[in-house]
DNA sequence: ATAAAGCATGAACAATTATTCATATATTCA
DNA sequence: TGAATATATGAATAATTGTTCATGCTTTAT
């Protein structure tokens, strides 16, 4: 008995059905991929990549960083929202100056693992 | 004899100049930043990182791939050109069919980092 | 109190980009 | 040779997103 399968968007035929089976148990859930997209999104972005950098040196207030990045606060300050939200930085505030600095430890080795395939 | 600096884009003051020179001197060629974020844009996108998640596991066809993902040919097929710009995978031919495989052993080891980060 | 400085934020705009659709190329098979 | 299958690709569309601009909030200083 042949199979026949409606197949919703492929517009061509499943050719290696055990592999696909196989690799479909072991796709981590849906919701994971949309989550890790999500993070590496952030670091794709070269204005967040350099703000995530510059705070891995030192811990740094908007403007600093505006200046640092000849940007503007606005631009800066948005982004550094998106960075927070990620929770990849933290704030604090000394009257009304807020500093920022990196939150997790892990950002640096995320770069260096990134560097590492440019430079094959 | 105080310093008059004309700032380009940044609306306010430089306000911690010792910071922010040190970290200046530290940041990366601007090239190294762009590029980076170039990489983490391609793991940025859900379709990608599943593309990617999926190699991981086998060799795959564009079919295979087109049907474990729900996704169309074409589509898939764009992504796939969009990886091996970015040698992220390789491919080889095998009659009509093309076989995908990842390019790149550090994909997973990015992968993990980010999951990291996710689950705190 | 009022002004000024540092920062945050909503709306609008411009630019990028993922997908679809149509079609082209390449290979196999009858 | 001609049909069918697997894949690639250009153009168009729709959606996302980074920046700017204007403005609001908060804190400090006068």
């Amino acid at each position: 008995m042949f199979k026949m399968q409606t197949i919703d968007r492929c517009d061509c035929n499943v050719i290696h059905e055990d592999i696909v089976d196989k690799v479909k148990g072991k796709m981590p859930p849906e919701e994971s991929l949309y989550d890790l997209a999500e993070l590496f999104k952030v670091f794709g972005d070269s204005t967040r990549s350099k703000i995530l950098w510059a705070l891995d040196e030192a811990e740094m207030c908007v403007c600093d960083l505006a200046y640092l990045l000849n940007m503007t606060q606005s631009a800066v300050s948005h982004q550094l929202r998106v960075l927070k939200q990620t929770k990849l930085v933290k704030n604090r505030k000394e009257g009304k100056i807020v500093f920022y600095s990196l939150e997790d430890e892990h950002v640096r080795q995320i770069f260096e693992l990134g560097l590492k395939h440019i430079n094959e």
